[in-house]
DNA sequence: GTTCCCATGTAACCCGTTACATGATTTT
DNA sequence: AAAATCATGTAACGGGTTACATGGGAAC
């Protein structure tokens, strides 16, 4: 928000780190596990955030010797880190979200599409979408009855919603396309498509 | 998609020039007003596009003197450029859409958050989605009718309805927590939240 | 016994954001 | 006449993505 001094993704790691120690390596696989959906974290952005947030005093990290794999860093939350996490949840607003969807792109430029390019991208946006919900319902399903997962159960249930919308909105828009097929100002055979 | 060239910001550029010649600030204004709901272009980015696409031929630029206003230097797309948005239109795939929602990191952490802030989080968040929402349905209202606009309209109802799923599952959300107030947990008076 | 994947990270690049510049026109 | 807005852009910074590195298990 307003007076944030870190991004949201220095935050998103603090929280992840509330719950117990972690590597770089495995911060960055329960980022895809948990937070992906609306806020996905890549990989290599975890270790510059890790450092960062050690200099600021947010975290402390330790060399971990293994025998089997690499040695790792494990870092831990500070009080101070505890604290300023705690600020940040309490304090009001939060950042705007945002949206870019390629596919919608392609779409609103639908008109200088060829038809059957046209038919082949929502088929495509329908069977991600379904792919998508499918994935939350699995991780909803997982967090059922887990205590203490209310909130990360509830954020799913949101991506649950936004897929369902978005499938509706892939019928509706096919079966628009069923009902009048001039709608879309389907163009006449050899017409030239982008003018 | 796997192999675009240039990233998606760059083919919408185009696909607005497609309509006709433009300098960077209307092309901007433009943006504002049509995709921005699923891809936003800032001010700035949109003259490095401009210089990049002149350079690699798809648009040719040409100084427009002004009296009253400062000079401007106004594109069009050339066959090249033409060209090229039509192959990308038309070649199967979009990039994935990605989301990122500020409000939805902190509700994650919510167990961690004062019961105050929360519920004054999940208000901010249900009036900026009502506001989403109104600003979408004047846009669609607006294309209604206007031919030509048909993909547009469709785009804006994607937005629409992504809008009342958010709507939905906010409302789904404080009456879950009316129906028990325990529900997440909700700490006893006094208890301290980030542990 | 190669080939693939896992665990751990580093380095370079570039899109996108934020801040800066400037003169005319409109508003207060 | 000072302040805000408009129309046009430029410059610098940094978050996020993609590519690179490496050595030990697991799989085929």
């Amino acid at each position: 928000m307003a007076n944030d001094l870190l991004p949201v993704t220095s935050y998103a790691v603090l929280g992840l780190l509330a719950d117990g120690p972690m590597s770089g390596h495995s911060l960055s696989t329960m980022a895809d596990r948990s937070i992906a959906h609306f806020w996905s974290i890549p990989r290599s952005l975890v270790y510059r955030e890790l450092a960062r947030l050690e200099e600021l005093g947010y975290l402390s990290g330790a060399d971990v010797a293994q025998q089997k794999l690499p040695d790792k860093r494990e870092y831990r939350l500070t009080d101070s880190g505890r604290a300023e996490l705690s600020r940040w949840l309490n304090q009001p607003g939060f950042e705007r979200g945002r949206f870019k969807d390629g596919f919608l792109v392609k779409f609103f430029f639908g008109r200088h599409m060829e038809p059957g390019s046209r038919m082949r991208l929502l088929e495509e946006y329908r069977s991600q979408a379904k792919a998508y919900l499918e994935d939350l319902k699995a991780i909803a399903a997982k967090l059922e009855g887990m205590p203490g997962a209310e909130y990360p159960r509830l954020t799913a249930l949101r991506g649950i919603r936004a897929a369902e919308g978005q499938l509706r909105w892939v019928d509706d828009v096919l079966q628009m396309i069923d009902e009048d097929p001039g709608l879309l100002g389907e163009p006449a055979e050899g017409r030239e498509v982008v003018q």
